[in-house]
DNA sequence: CGTGGCCCCTGATTGC
DNA sequence: TGCAATCAGGGGCCAC
């Protein structure tokens, strides 16, 4: 489950049925699952056994569990398809079962990681020196996310001026500001007017702070909601679907009336994905040539910008 | 260096 | 039916 609230839902069910627990053994079942450990899946799990499974962290879309103390975590990533559920001990195997966790007491669950694509995986690392709750070292370029009491407002504000980018990118960029994913920069931007090729170098402060705004707000509600979900593939650690789907103002509703001004939303390819957007709520960024001699061209009106009508 | 394009995977859906 | 193309919530890597 791909995004901030999605993880954050998993997090606390870890923290629910596997924190404290003490692992007796680990299966990996796709070697791919294990990747990002670079000393092999054999490695990962002979590391594992008889570790206690400390408080589940998060940070964006990444998930750790520290290790007898917070020297060292589990990283879990879930890619675009990974689930980790806990499951009764002999339940069947899903299809696409990756690694299994069994603990030593007599719950009688086991934690296992489901991964469709294989885009995600689990991965044992250091802590990073001076990082608070043992933040593993290999995400410490992370930036903090807008729900962490540690994001620096000012700081992103600052970044998205130095920056030539556009301002979707610059959401989706998890060293930036993380836990965004497509889903939910869609919805903020949205709620904030903003299109989703405006420079972020005209962003002003007002404009920064209302967008950060919109963004906790969406994903609380969606938290309060359980997560989005289309389908089957995302899901809690019991498996269970989140409800916010049906909240969304802007994703996955093309040709549906925006909820604010009843024009058609659209769906524009967008970075090899897309991007919905209301057209009219969300006017495209005006494109300024830079000051030549010649004066320039009306620019057309398919293209122009936001009109003032009075 | 920052930025943008491509690639990694599997499966569901759509169109010919 | 079959097959190809397209699309899906992720990020890492590599040219420019």
């Amino acid at each position: 489950m791909p995004e901030l609230p999605e993880v954050e839902v998993v997090r606390r069910g870890l923290e629910r049925w596997v924190s404290g627990r003490t692992v007796e053994g680990v299966d990996v079942l796709h070697p791919r699952a294990t990747r990002r450990h670079l000393a092999g899946a054999e490695d990962f799990a002979r590391r594992l056994e008889g570790r206690r499974i400390g408080p589940a962290r998060r940070r964006g879309k990444y998930l750790w569990l520290p290790l007898d103390g917070a020297a060292e975590a589990v990283l879990a990533h879930l890619g675009m398809s990974g689930q980790l559920l806990v499951q009764p001990v002999g339940a069947p195997d899903e299809k696409h079962l990756r690694i299994r966790l069994r603990f030593e007491d007599g719950e009688g669950t086991e934690l296992r990681f489901v991964d469709q694509r294989t885009f995600g995986g689990l991965s044992l690392h250091g802590a990073a020196p001076g990082a608070a709750d043992g933040l593993p070292d290999v995400i410490a370029h992370i930036a903090p996310d807008p729900l962490d009491p540690a994001f620096d407002a000012e700081l992103f504000h600052a970044a998205l001026r130095r920056r030539r980018t556009t301002v979707k990118r610059a959401l989706l960029d998890q060293s930036l500001i993380s836990g965004v994913g497509n889903i939910y920069a869609d919805e903020a931007l949205w709620r904030s007017r903003l299109h989703y090729d405006r420079p972020t170098a005209t962003l002003t402060r007002p404009r920064t702070t209302e967008l950060l705004g919109h963004i906790r707000d969406v994903m609380n509600d969606a938290l309060a909601a359980g997560g989005t979900s289309f389908d089957s593939l995302y899901v809690n650690v019991n498996g269970e679907s989140g409800y916010f789907s049906r909240s969304l103002d802007a994703y996955g509703r093309e040709d549906e009336p925006c909820r604010r001004c009843g024009a058609p939303i659209r769906r524009r390819p967008w970075m090899n994905r897309s991007s919905y957007f209301c057209p009219r709520c969300q006017r495209p960024p005006v494109i300024r040539r830079a000051a030549g001699r010649s004066a320039p061209a009306r620019p057309a009106p398919a293209a122009s910008g936001p009109r003032r009508s009075g």
